[in-house]
DNA sequence: CTTTTCTCTGCAAACGTTTGCAAAACAAGG
DNA sequence: CCTTGTTTTGCAAACGTTTGCAGAGAAAAG
């Protein structure tokens, strides 16, 4: 009748006590087994479910989780908040999501806003400063993806070593010029790539050019294409798969072939084969990254924070279409032989940045 | 020290009663000027936040709506997740997001788990019996977009008319044998889409053949061009842009030019420009349809169910490069004229179906 | 038949808010 | 100075659970 019928209810018709019926769901083993089943009987006639927000209350547990992501519409998203998501259901929790839209400040209202409503936060990417972070999970329950600040509990796709690898496939292919395309400057995962391509390019003794989409877009990274095939590299190593593709975009429009006349590889695996040819790039486990965390809220839930831990799961480099052996015939590169400039050129596309 | 501080704690604080410092927040026109601002200087001091769930199990409401996805990979869902979470959070609300995995049973399960514990239920192109969802809607609060049954609370992403505008685009370039290429067949969407096609195939006097790629994915729809491209069609209109993306694919591979030897449309333009050539589409507003129905829950927040309503948002053809006119040459389809051949051809990949 | 030990159930307080009602403080009108 | 009216605040109950504690039986042990 009125609405949603409560415990107190169910008790009253039965002629039992409200704790009771609490007691048939929640410790069904302190009760006589008929009680049990008398009360489950009359709650599934009844159409009783429990009240989140009271019990809640009382047992100080929200039963849920926060997830916050920068952009869900970007492709690497999704993957990462239905792991999320199918896990925590598994382990009775729900989920709420938000998106920051890039916003550092959207980004810090929601975590405040959240965060004493749930039993953990998921901060994906943060575009937070390093001190506001070690600031927040100094009193919060917050696990971060993809962002490093020491003595926060944070799990990264670390993509350096399949980065290396894909390094080393280059440069037995015969590619001594290669670009690297960042995105997001203030991502982590951006300074970390841009770093390994460095790192371990001298080892090869490769030169490598920096370009920088901003922001990953598809769009921004065609746009940069020209100036990419322009540049004299043979191979480039993209931020992600989007940006790659953007790349493929501009190169198949001005009628440069993939991977003939330039090799590329992308990040993240989020396009899978659906690009033409279907693109080389470093798969990426998201699934493993985004139960991890939850799993770690799930975790302690007394404490008030969560204590610092540094959960790496490397990518691994997945040979597709887009990669080959550097053209043998007039490469222009191959006229000026420059091996010995080592500082990294940088060339900007799209609006300021502060990488 | 304990934790968060609560409002009686402030209150005691301050010397003064916790209805006082709770009306502060909520009703500060009752109050004192100096009285609230005295109030929120001492909550920011603290560190207050009011806890939703207590205010939730006082006032009744949540605070809180449900979305409920199939599956929050596919591209058509992030956009409307975004854009729905944006529009809650303008008004004050947060989101809970569940993925059904395509399974009615979960997203049964979900639906009953849920809605009690929000102020409604967004469900997005349920895979649920008709009946069921009457009976669902009868009783929770509960918005579905893109699923069509009577008295309960729809909107609904048309695209019958684009699909006409594509028909007759088609039929002036000279094609005169189309497919469809159909998705999930428990879609509405779907459904919508293949009976357009047929009807108004019928006054261009176009021939259709029908194609089912299920599941509906890239790797699906790659798999069925071949078919297709032998089926004898010059053009195919395609359930959705990532089926359109797979077919390109399997063409590409094939050596059939798109649009040269066939063209092709797709659905919900999810793909934007990023595909080469640039897919012509239908573009759908799933932001409106997604604020629309976050709108509904909001409006009538006493009310036990929704009034039923039928709100429609049109597509519109978008032509871009994958459209051209039919082949002058050896078309196979120009020997052997059977224009009068009215019942569609029914092929179908993938497992089994119940469309 | 007592005493002890379990098993099962009930009582009542607590969780942190909101809100109807009433009391108190103050201002204005007479 | 006493009414009357208005503004501001406090009291206490309610929202639907959970849970520590204690009481009531029942079973086991003596």
């Amino acid at each position: 009748m009125t609405g949603r019928p409560t415990i107190t209810q169910l008790a009253a018709e039965l002629g039992i006590a409200p704790s009771t019926v609490s007691r048939a769901f929640t410790r069904p083993n302190l009760l006589k087994p008929e009680t049990v089943a008398l009360v489950q009987k009359a709650a599934e006639a009844a159409g009783y479910v429990p009240n989140h927000h009271a019990r809640a209350l009382s047992t100080g547990r929200a039963g849920a989780i926060g997830l916050i992501v920068p952009d869900i519409a970007n492709p690497f998203f999704p993957p990462l908040v239905r792991a999320a998501q199918n896990y925590a259901s598994d382990l009775g929790l729900s989920v709420f999501l938000a998106d920051t839209d890039e916003d550092p400040l959207r980004e810090d209202r929601l975590i405040s806003r959240m965060a004493p409503q749930v039993e953990g936060l998921i901060v994906v990417s943060s575009r937070l400063a390093s001190a506001r972070i070690r600031q927040i999970a100094d009193s919060q329950r917050v696990a971060f993806i993809n962002r490093d600040v020491p003595e926060t509990y944070r799990v990264l796709l670390d993509t350096a070593a399949a980065i290396r690898s894909a390094l080393t496939h280059l440069s037995e292919l015969g590619h001594r010029r290669v670009a690297y395309v960042g995105g997001p400057p203030q991502s982590w995962a951006n300074k970390q790539r841009r770093s390994a391509v460095d790192n371990f390019s001298k080892v090869h003794a490769l030169e490598v050019t920096h370009f920088s989409a901003d922001p990953g877009t598809y769009e921004a990274a065609k746009a940069l294409s020209d100036s990419v095939a322009a540049s004299g590299v043979t191979a480039v190593i993209a931020f992600d798969d989007v940006i790659a593709h953007g790349l493929m975009g501009g190169f198949a429009a001005a009628g440069v072939d993939v991977p003939k006349d330039l090799s590329v590889i992308g990040c993240d695996d989020t396009l899978a084969t659906t690009t033409f040819p279907a693109l080389s790039t470093i798969a990426v486990n998201v699934g493993a990254a985004a139960r991890r965390a939850v799993a770690a809220l799930s975790e302690n839930p007394g404490s008030t924070s969560l204590t610092g831990a540094r959960i790496i799961f490397e990518g691994t480099l997945v040979l597709r279409g887009t990669t080959g052996a550097v053209r043998p015939t007039s490469s222009p590169l191959t006229l000026e032989p420059e091996l010995d400039r080592p500082s990294p050129r940088i060339v900007q596309a799209g609006h300021g940045s502060d990488s």
